[in-house]
DNA sequence: TATGAATGAGTGTTCATTCAT
DNA sequence: TATGAATGAACACTCATTCAT
């Protein structure tokens, strides 16, 4: 009496993953259940587990194929830039940052917000990723400084603050609102650079 | 055996205040249980409700709580602020919200990030008072503008990034890290104030 | 709109001892859940975790009590009998041993049978107990064959096989069946002195 | 990718035989999954409903089969044994007995322990089965009291109590440990025999 | 014969909440 | 006001079993 309904074969495996990222954006990881999820996907509840090993394991993969796809894209883009001009650069990361961000504004969201329900040793993998992310940008400024193209109290601070604002973007853009991509992307590159750039002599 | 640990009287709310305070920083709210709340407040969990109505109430409660006690102190320093300076008036802003987020991190973390466990009508009421704190920032750059000290591409945008920036504080900063509070404000003043400033003519 | 039914107070705990004792006899721990329990109790499932911490630490409870009241009744028996006399103490250890077991078969069962269900350090602390009690035969065993009185190739195998030709009462007697308990006694305190005693010279 | 590793063809019922017996023997009958198992055979948990219809019938399986096996090398030893010596049939059932107990010791204590989960149908032959066995031993026990060489309170009981203590050997008989088998035999053939000889006249 | 994906009932356990004492 | 014992629904997860491929 087995297989009346639902979803079938290894399309299964992606309505999971779709549905799941659907529900932790919406209720939060914690709140969404696997009864939420399964009835979202069309199978029973124990089927679930043909796919993920433990609820936790959907909310990792979700992150780390998250991640890995944020640095597939981020690698691109930098073997596309001139490695030497630290505002060419610069621009290059907010405008793929602020991209990605509205692009997989969920994932993102997720990829913060639901951190602390990962596992120790999943947690650290995920912070650590981050890290190497975040890394790239203080290069950035690093270099923009030792140019005498940037100056800023701190590049941690100013790195951290960089990411926060653009970072934002995924709690309030809307696709189709008021204001477009481009001119979130222009607003935010002209201030994250006048903010950086030093004071002219009079 | 009745009553031989724990607290009581009209300290006991304070208590369950100040640990739920905590346990929600720590775990997020719906990972905290009321069981958990009250061992680590020192009473049976059935005496929470002699404080409390419901699990949500105790997160309205603290986030209403916080919400005021922002308004009290921003509206503390609007009134020693000059109204007819827009520099000054941004700073004494940047200041007063980074030196707040820090002092109440957990607070600000929560008001955040719990947002979406509460009951509609106490979303709505604490959104709406989130979005009138916005408006103050958004008027400030409004008037900047117009006396032609500020330059941006979109209100909103440049106070949303400028608050996510600021806002960001309380999730890496460290009171007694490498960095001051007074550190932290001078770098990212510099930056608002510098990445608003509209270009010189040469 | 709670506690419409159901046992209440302080003899809830001792209600679920017994029905978990009832029902581990007949079905198994593994087979016995947590809702027939309450069922049989009379309260609702989760109720349970009020006296219990642990479907297995209810075995523990049951194991260890039984183990307590073996050891108590036991101490008395050998208080009570003439120290110096192997004979004497063999027949009061079968004549205890016999009447336990027979008295307290479900316990007795559960204590051999459902061992290993229990968690690693229950299931040392019950092992450590039993070859405690086994000692103490072998000791009797040893007495009466440094005395000249029994005859046995290893006391380990006589004091095992001993132990288990009793014990088996437990499995096969019926209260009001065609024996009675003295009879059965009496059969076996003749055989084991009888089978222990040293062959004649002729 | 189907079939890479894992059993296959007229072996796997084999397989699945050896380790059912040794995960039953190890965690009991309700505690094993046929998860395990399969895993445990090579295969999937699916595929071995190719081999057996339930997984109780795995269970009556593997008792029947070891209670064929019983009976089958029992009437060899019978067929061997002088049927009109009772002393030489009830030596000859011990050193049978012992041992297939310590040779067959995982298909003996599940024979006993796992009855309970056997369907009515099938307890009641196995049931059946373990009386005829015992009868015979009575049956010796009976021809003994006939022909004056034994003396005992009830058959019944001695019986009951000779087939514990030797059964007793596949829960505490380790095979290369202090004592051979030939050693327990010879302990036990005496214990029993002094056991059962009545008292002589001075 | 083996696989992988499905079912639906079941597991022990935790939850927020209630209320007589 | 605090306690301890109750409720009933929910939780993540496992189970034996089925069956199209």
């Amino acid at each position: 009496m087995a297989r009346t309904i639902g979803s079938h074969g290894p399309k299964t495996m992606e309505a999971i993953r779709k549905a799941g990222l659907k529900l932790i954006y919406e209720h939060g990881f914690e709140a969404m259940s696997l009864r939420q999820l399964a009835s979202e996907v069309g199978i029973q509840v124990g089927s679930l587990y043909n796919h993920i090993s433990t609820k936790e394991d959907l909310l990792y993969d979700l992150i780390k194929v998250h991640m890995d796809e944020l640095f597939r894209q981020f690698d691109q883009i930098r073997a596309d830039t001139d490695a030497q001009d630290p505002v060419e650069r610069l621009k290059a990361f907010i405008t793929f940052h602020v991209t990605y961000h509205i692009v997989r504004k969920r994932e993102v969201f997720i990829g913060y917000s639901e951190l602390r329900s990962l596992e120790p040793n999943h947690y650290e993998e995920i912070v650590a990723l981050r890290r190497q992310y975040e890394r790239h940008l203080i290069a950035i400024l690093h270099q923009g400084e030792s140019q005498g193209r940037f100056h800023f109290g701190d590049a941690s601070v100013a790195a951290y603050g960089i990411l926060s604002m653009l970072t934002g973007v995924c709690t309030w853009f809307r696709p189709h609102g008021r204001l477009s991509k481009e001119q979130v992307i222009a607003t935010y590159s002209d201030m994250v650079l006048n903010g950086l750039t030093p004071p002219k002599a009079p």
